[in-house]
RNA sequence: GGCGCCGUACCCAAGUGGUUAAGGGAAGGGUCUGCAAAACCCUCAUUCGGCGGUUCGAAUCCGCCCGGCGCCUCCA
């Protein structure tokens, strides 16, 4: 089989995998700030990472996936303030919330971290930085001394002189150069705050995912990982102060960063009003269509959203999922077995190219579609090859977290139900009573219920 | 102003030096069917924003131009 190959901001290319430990993967992933509902552009991120672990899980790694909820922030006591209740409470609320929206979406839990409990590393990591003198304290701030590190900016690839010019923020004098950025901020009276040694406060947001990446896997882990609109600064800030605290330029082995998701030509962000919450797509839209809209564009491109992209992705879903139910109802049990070898290395050869969806999703539909021309034959001594053909297609959502099982079990009442209406209007139809088994089809398409007259009888499922 | 990305059919999109340019959605025609739906078959880019260049050969490399976008400030 190919070589996995992951493509690296830092460097700018394609890295041949391999990780620090044999066997094992150690991930970290930024997660979010929990303060407000998550949207369609987190969950790019999470189901990319959801998708990257199967992978990699498959490929015969052992997969530590960690992601961090920063629970305390200027925006949640902000939001705390607006909301009235407890800084603590936001967090508990959104974090439960985005861990809901996690779950709809079938993505497998990570191993979850929480600033707030790991204060101890995050002042043991500061202290070292300003013990190295990379970072200076004025007032019970302490600023991280850009100036120090030759090579800041390496990530964003942008020169400090170069973003002195843009920068149009109110500079703050006590900082040294107008760049240095907070790793710990002093509490203003009714803030939560830890004691420090520079007196009570909260970290400055960065130093977080330094600290607790760090913690958990060492230096030198192999991906780190988080949408481009972190490159700079949150990336950017990451690496100075880690390569700072560790004193030697081997923070993370590769950086992936997933492109953003765009509404009506401006990127999706919390600061703006125009967002598609994950709510409200899951409302309107079933799981496996919002992944196979999201993983049908390399992670790496912007992606638009748009209600008939979404539709297109819920068309081509339902194929192949109705496709798979009908062809296991047709085979019955006998679906155990090995899957199709030439499919399943196309399917590899994709992935292995820095998890390129898009193609491996080509397969899947290219595995769909010669199992309907064999259920169109009647199968006909083809079962061995469609129960082959079944068994590839769920492989490959197994890797892509497709649910194509049926949504979910009716009530025995509803089957009863459905049972009587059908045999009742194919009485109907036998009688030649066309307009009335119409007029009973289209009402019960009215509510959802698609009816379907095949050759062998009718069906029905919900539409 | 600085850094970076993108422009492939009606829409989405893979492909980054060499067989007929993946795949999905839509559309049109056909098969099946009482009809509808589903499914299947066929059609749907001699061409990859434009113009030059490199090369035996380019959608793929280089240059210029046109158009769109992201980041430089909170962001996944």
């Amino acid at each position: 089989m190919s070589q996995l190959r992951i493509y690296d901001t830092l460097s700018r290319q394609l890295i041949d995998f391999e990780p620090r430990d044999p066997g094992r993967v150690g991930i970290y992933a930024c997660g979010l700030t929990p303060q407000a509902p998550a949207h369609l552009g987190h969950m790019r991120g999470a189901v990319l990472m959801d998708v990257v672990r199967r992978w990699l899980r498959h490929i015969g790694y052992e997969v530590d996936f960690v992601q961090n909820f920063t629970d305390v922030d200027d925006k949640i006591i902000n939001r705390s303030r607006e909301e009235g209740i407890s800084p603590a409470e936001v967090a508990k609320k959104y974090s439960r919330l985005y861990l809901n929206d996690l779950a709809a979406l079938g993505i497998e839990p990570a191993r979850w971290v929480y600033v707030t409990e790991n204060m101890p590393v995050i002042i043991e990591m500061i202290e070292k930085i300003v013990e190295r003198g990379k970072a200076y304290e004025v007032d019970g701030d302490v600023y991280f001394r850009v100036q120090s590190t030759p090579e800041y900016g390496k990530l964003s690839r942008r020169k400090l002189s170069d973003m002195q010019a843009g920068a149009r923020i109110e500079v703050d004098e006590r900082k040294e150069h107008p760049m240095d950025f907070a790793i710990w901020k002093a509490a203003k009276p009714g803030e939560p705050s830890w004691d420090s040694p520079w007196g009570p406060g909260r970290p400055g947001w960065h130093i977080e995912c330094s600290a607790l990446s760090l913690k958990e896997f060492g230096a030198d882990f192999d991906i780190h990982a988080g949408g481009v609109d972190l490159i700079f600064p949150h990336h950017e800030n990451e690496i100075a102060q880690s390569e700072a605290y560790l004193d030697k330029p081997q923070f993370a082995r590769i950086w992936m960063h997933w492109g953003s998701v765009q509404l009506a030509e401006r990127k999706m962000s919390k600061s703006e009003d125009v967002v598609m919450g994950v709510r409200e797509a899951l409302e309107r839209f079933p799981a496996g269509a919002i992944r196979l809209y999201l993983l049908g564009t390399g992670y790496r491109s912007p992606i638009e959203y748009s209600d008939a992209r979404m539709e297109d992705a819920q068309r081509a879903f339902d194929r192949l999922r109705a496709a798979l139910n009908r062809a296991k109802q047709m085979l019955g049990d006998a679906v155990e077995g090995p899957a199709d070898d030439d499919l399943c290395k196309r399917f590899a050869e994709a992935m292995n190219d820095d998890f390129n969806t898009a193609a491996a999703l080509a397969t899947l539909h290219d595995t769909i579609g010669q199992l309907n021309e064999r259920m169109a034959e009647g199968l006909r001594g083809q079962e061995e090859r469609a129960a082959e053909l079944v068994r590839t297609a769920e492989w490959f959502g197994g890797i892509l977290g497709l649910p194509f099982e049926e949504p979910e079990a009716e009530s025995a009442l509803v089957e009863k139900l459905m049972a009587a209406i059908i045999e009742w209007r194919q009485e109907l139809r036998i009688q030649k009573q066309f307009a009335v088994a119409d007029s009973i089809r289209k009402d019960l398409n009215a509510i959802g219920v698609l009816l379907e007259d095949g050759p062998e009888g009718t069906t029905w499922r919900r539409s």
